[in-house]
RNA sequence: CGGGGCGUAGCGCAGCCUGGUAGCGCAUCUGCUUUGGGAGCAGAGGGUCGCAAGUUCGAAUCUUGCCGCCCCGACCA
């Protein structure tokens, strides 16, 4: 993409309303537009990431055994009305009527949908087990909307049901969805740190929040600092062996949250020098809750012995918008955000020190067209604008890399290559420069 | 929902207390000079001062109502 074609509204000053980082840096890199409170429009840079950090999600729960679908966004009253939850949910769910008079809401999560949707096509033990999942936008009209897309009204969400004979069954989709959503974090450069919640009325401890840490988390968290460095599985886990020992590995460490923290367990069960205390962002959530929409929904299957029983549940949510708040709450710096490659907008920012100049230009159309054939859709900086706002603004969309060519540099035959997240930089021939970038070969530190 | 605050040009703000021609910086446009980390000079355009009533000869300014947004708290992916 050529900058001067692109839509990119960058602000110079920082918008008064935001007051965390990945706000304001997401309204100043022109990432998205508060359109009312706790709704906004996702211009094409944050639209680009989005999609990117969709993708992953995607991937990794279609690894992990989930298929996808798509239910819509409004639901009807009735649905709600037979699980009990339409007077039960409150004020945070947003109730529409229709010029029928019908009551209809914006769906604020999908479990009746999904159950509804289960119980019409399968009946036998061997429909089981099942994990559908969607990618879809929700609503839930909080009371306080802030911190930009972390705590919207409006939100993306992927949220996987999961579908089993029993407990037993329940808990192996429990465990691929735990292991997928270590992966799914990892490969977009974040810590996720799973810790016990509260699993309220049904109980057990099949209940865990996914957890980022990050300096600005809205949340106060404690754990097991081995937890931290313990890393995800791995892309090549087997989803239909036994992951009980890689659950087991990561749970038995002491991790919680504020609300689940016990003091005098974390110094017992955690050496002094591993007790970590830090701030988290809540990015997944995943909970077992037995039959607790199949009963009353009459979700039953056949059993072997012949007799009808409830299927037994989970549900798996990500926030996918949120995560962009979080990935720059994790990855960001006094000039701009950081992004981790799998997630960047662009692979390769291309800056034009002197757009006109012959040379200057042929130079950065060769590393465009080379870049972009190696698949890095680079972003060129081709307007006249002058070199330090060009680096300024590459710095604050905060692409991996730099590729910054002018006529200085082109006199000794010299590009430079800018780190963006250490800050590094090399002088390399234009040719060099192009291959490495290419290749992906140049050090990152 | 309780408490606090703010709505004046695209963005950031001053003016309001004490009513009298609507301002500043950035951005935008034009010209010239500049050009390796957010340039300089000269000029230009852009605002029914959130909306509505009221008080007044006269309202951005005072009064009332409404709407929107932000912050703190309780609540949440």
């Amino acid at each position: 993409m050529r900058l001067s074609r692109f839509f990119l509204p960058v602000l110079k000053e920082t918008p008064a309303d935001a007051q965390i980082v990945s706000h304001r840096l997401m309204l100043r890199a022109g990432m998205i537009r508060q359109q009312s409170a706790g709704i906004y429009s996702w211009l094409p840079l944050g639209f680009k990431v989005l999609k990117k950090i969709e993708q992953i999600v995607r991937e990794e729960q279609n690894r992990a055994g989930a298929i996808e679908l798509l239910m819509p966004t409004l639901q009807s009253a009735d649905l709600w009305r037979e699980s009990g939850r339409y007077d039960g949910y409150g004020k945070e769910m947003l109730r529409i009527v229709d010029r029928h008079e019908r009551d209809l809401l914006y769906g604020p999560t999908n479990e009746e949908m999904i159950t509804e949707i289960f119980r019409s096509y399968c009946r036998s033990y061997k429909d089981l087990p099942k994990n559908l999942y969607h990618i879809q936008w929700k609503f839930r009209d909080e009371i306080r909307p802030r911190f930009g897309v972390m705590r919207g009204r409006e939100f993306l969400m992927k949220d996987a049901y999961s579908f089993d004979l029993d407990e037993a069954g329940a808990r192996r989709a429990y465990n691929r969805m735990f292991v997928a959503y270590l992966n799914t974090f990892e490969r977009m450069g974040l810590k996720a740190v799973p810790m016990r919640a509260d699993t309220g009325p049904i109980g057990g401890d099949l209940s865990h929040e996914f957890i980022i840490l990050a300096e600005t988390g809205e949340s106060e968290v404690f754990c097991d600092s081995a937890l931290v460095d313990m890393g995800a599985p791995g892309l090549d886990v087997d989803f239909d062996g036994d992951l009980q020992p890689l659950v087991d590995a990561r749970t038995s460490l002491y991790a919680a949250t504020d609300e689940m923290h016990e003091a005098a367990r974390f110094e017992s069960e955690v050496p002094a020098e591993r007790r970590l205390s830090a701030r988290g962002i809540e990015v997944g959530h995943i909970f077992y809750f037995a039959t607790k929409y199949s009963e009353p929904m009459k979700a039953v299957v056949t059993h072997p012995d012949g007799k009808d029983r409830p299927v037994h549940m989970g549900s798996y949510g990500v926030g996918v918008s949120r995560l962009l708040g979080a990935i720059i709450e994790a990855h960001h710096d006094e000039a701009g955000c950081i992004w981790p490659e799998e997630v960047a907008p662009f692979g390769v920012g291309i800056i034009n020190l002197k757009t006109g100049d012959a040379d200057t230009d042929a130079a950065c159309a060769k590393a465009y067209d080379a870049l972009t054939k190696a698949g890095k859709d680079p972003l060129l900086d081709d307007t006249d604008e002058r070199p330090g706002g060009k680096f300024a603004t590459m710095d604050l969309i905060g692409l991996p890399w730099q590729l910054v060519i002018g006529p200085r540099g082109l006199k000794e035959g010299k590009v430079e290559v800018k780190h963006r997240a250490s800050g590094a930089r090399h002088e390399l021939s234009l040719e060099d420069a192009i291959a490495r970038l290419a290749e992906g070969s140049l050090p990152r530190g």
